[in-house]
DNA sequence: AAACATCACGAAAACGTTTTCGTGTTAATA
DNA sequence: TATTAACACGAAAACGTTTTCGTGATGTTT
């Protein structure tokens, strides 16, 4: 890499000092007008760009967010990841971007890569293994170091930091009712192994819109998956050996899986069973039929998520501490072809 | 944010000298053993870690990789970022993530932050934008930097740089002649608008497979769409006007979109019409049929791009420079239900 | 003419490292 | 005992900024 053009050879060039040239450049009035023309002439010709690790050493600020994710590949966390990333860029900061893996260690190791002056503050959702083990250390460490900590979707309520969610065991409940008002009785879960907290709050709101109904619940009628390898076989085994007309996934990839298998064996959807699930993704969208999903709006958490923490590290340097917050995103129901008595006209 | 711990802070407690304290935390001979255990002691007892910022200012090397890619929402892009966040990560570097969402605009803006000591190199795929005006003053000015720059997927012959791509003329060759030797005559080809690197490489292979089999080519079965909002009725019309036995999309939405509608009007895919598209992604996996598709080895594509950028940087301190590569990642046909004659047994 | 303001600029410290070079002390050699 | 080598450490410069404070040269007021 080359050189860059620093202060130093602007001020050598021009006969005067490194404090002047940074001043001129600044507007600042303890310069007189000619020594600023001139400075900021030869800047401009010689495309001068402040070194910003200088700038950073200088100011504690690095104007970097760490985003920690357990993973890219999937839909939700893209489209939270974009929000973050268009806010952040609005405001003047950059996002260095980190893949946990759903692994505790490398979301230790990246934490730990970042935490030592390479950013400001980090937004996360937990790893699987994170949420499995309940081991937070990393996160306290972070908090004891004063880093700003923002976490999403995937929280705890073990430590203490703004947190953006949406209303988990709210649009469980919404979508269970709506099979239940359309008529169903037999209504799947599949969902994840039980340490989501994400998962938790949807059993939740099925096994309450459950009651809220007086309709009894059959455990056997949840199905729990590992998110690593979701099996066909599985899956088929569920079905052959039950009786179910409605089906709710905390996901789009279980929902659109699912719904293949079942339709692959004749069964009709929505007619004979209606499916929803999560996040209004691509797939729901494009899933044959289209998939009714309760929507997560993942670019306005990860906006959300984006402000609170930039909120949080700038007036870091103000008054004092303001109380952590939890915002709630809503989640919406978007009807398509999956479920029944919805769009009237076409369905999509 | 609370003051970290710095190596003043460790000479001052222990009455050494700064000197002393930076060379025993590195095992330097120079320091006695007396005074190393007792520095690493107090450096690990406070947990004492390095500045990242300052080692930047001081070596010009950041360790941190600068991605801009047009869209992060799109399986394709997703997959290599994930290659390359894998891979720098595995070396020790960090990945700051931009979008440019196909603006000119963005992407100069997103390199510009980035060129002033924020990251060792870039990786990028071009935006629509740039691509279409041919504008490409920001990479030449990275280049005068001589700051490296791996260009992926979307490129250009006007910048000399370390690039990766597939092979897209050979794969829309293979999955056009796989039409013919299925007895398909009438091949539609789903495409975006032309000035796309990628999509002339794949006409241009579509065409060759037509010539090669003496087969002539109707211009009429050429559908350019704008890859910003698909119009459903664009796609209907096209269909419903054109006698049409096989389709071949640049990439799954397409293929996915349009296999979509032409089963609504109760088009039976593959035995009346059948679909291959680009892009071996979550869309084709859960389609109804399976989509058959040229994968575009996403991960490995991230992972070379990301080892060509490193080897650059790193080889940078060194002797003379080393000629540009480009890597081809070959295309290879992944077949499901959409196309004929394919997996024996059960079509997925 | 003396006293004071204002102006325009420079010196230097600071942010937290790394690294080169010098130096005082001790031990080994002649 | 005088010379040298090895050892263990410190001073200081450097990376590229920002910012405080000091100061000499003017211009303005009594």
């Amino acid at each position: 890499m080359k050189r860059k053009i620093t202060l130093k050879h602007i001020a050598r060039e021009l006969e005067v000092s490194i404090s002047t040239v940074s001043k001129a450049l600044k507007n600042s009035a303890e310069i007189s007008d000619d020594t600023k023309q001139k400075v900021q002439a030869f800047a401009k010709l010689y495309n001068y760009r402040p070194n910003n690790l200088a700038i950073s050493l200088k100011s504690r600020r690095t104007n970097n967010i760490g985003v920690i994710i357990p993973d890219i590949v999937h839909y939700f966390f893209t489209t939270v990841f974009r929000g973050i990333e268009q806010y952040s860029k609005k405001h003047g900061y950059n996002v260095i971007a980190c893949v946990s893996d759903e692994s505790l260690e490398k979301e230790i190791v990246n934490m730990e890569m970042l935490a030592n002056g390479s950013v400001d503050g980090f937004i996360m959702a937990l790893s699987a293994e994170t949420q499995k083990t309940k081991d937070f250390d990393h996160l306290r460490q972070i908090k004891d170091l004063e880093i700003p900590l923002v976490l999403f979707d995937r929280i705890t309520d073990e430590v203490e930091c703004d947190k953006v969610l949406i209303n988990d065991k709210e649009a469980a409940f919404t979508a269970v009712r709506k099979f239940i008002d359309n008529g169903r009785k037999r209504i799947a879960l599949i969902t994840t192994e039980d340490y989501f907290s994400v998962s938790q709050g949807r059993e939740a709101g099925y096994r309450q819109a459950h009651e809220s109904c007086g309709l009894a619940i059959d455990e056997d009628l949840i199905l729990r998956l590992s998110f690593r390898d979701l099996d066909e076989g599985d899956i088929n085994a569920f079905f052959d050996a039950r009786d179910v007309d409605a089906v709710l996934c905390v996901n789009e990839i279980f929902a659109a899986h699912s719904m293949n298998l079942v339709q692959q064996k004749g069964v009709k959807v929505p007619e004979e069973m209606e499916f929803i699930g999560f996040t209004d993704g691509i797939l729901s969208k494009y899933a044959k039929p289209g998939l009714t999903s309760m929507a997560q709006h993942g670019f306005k958490m990860g906006e959300i998520a984006a402000k609170m923490l930039i909120d949080r590290v700038e007036s870091n340097l103000g008054e004092e501490e303001e109380p952590y917050r939890t915002e709630i995103i809503k989640s919406t129901l978007v009807e398509r072809g999956s479920t029944l008595n919805t769009i009237p006209a076409k369905l999509v």
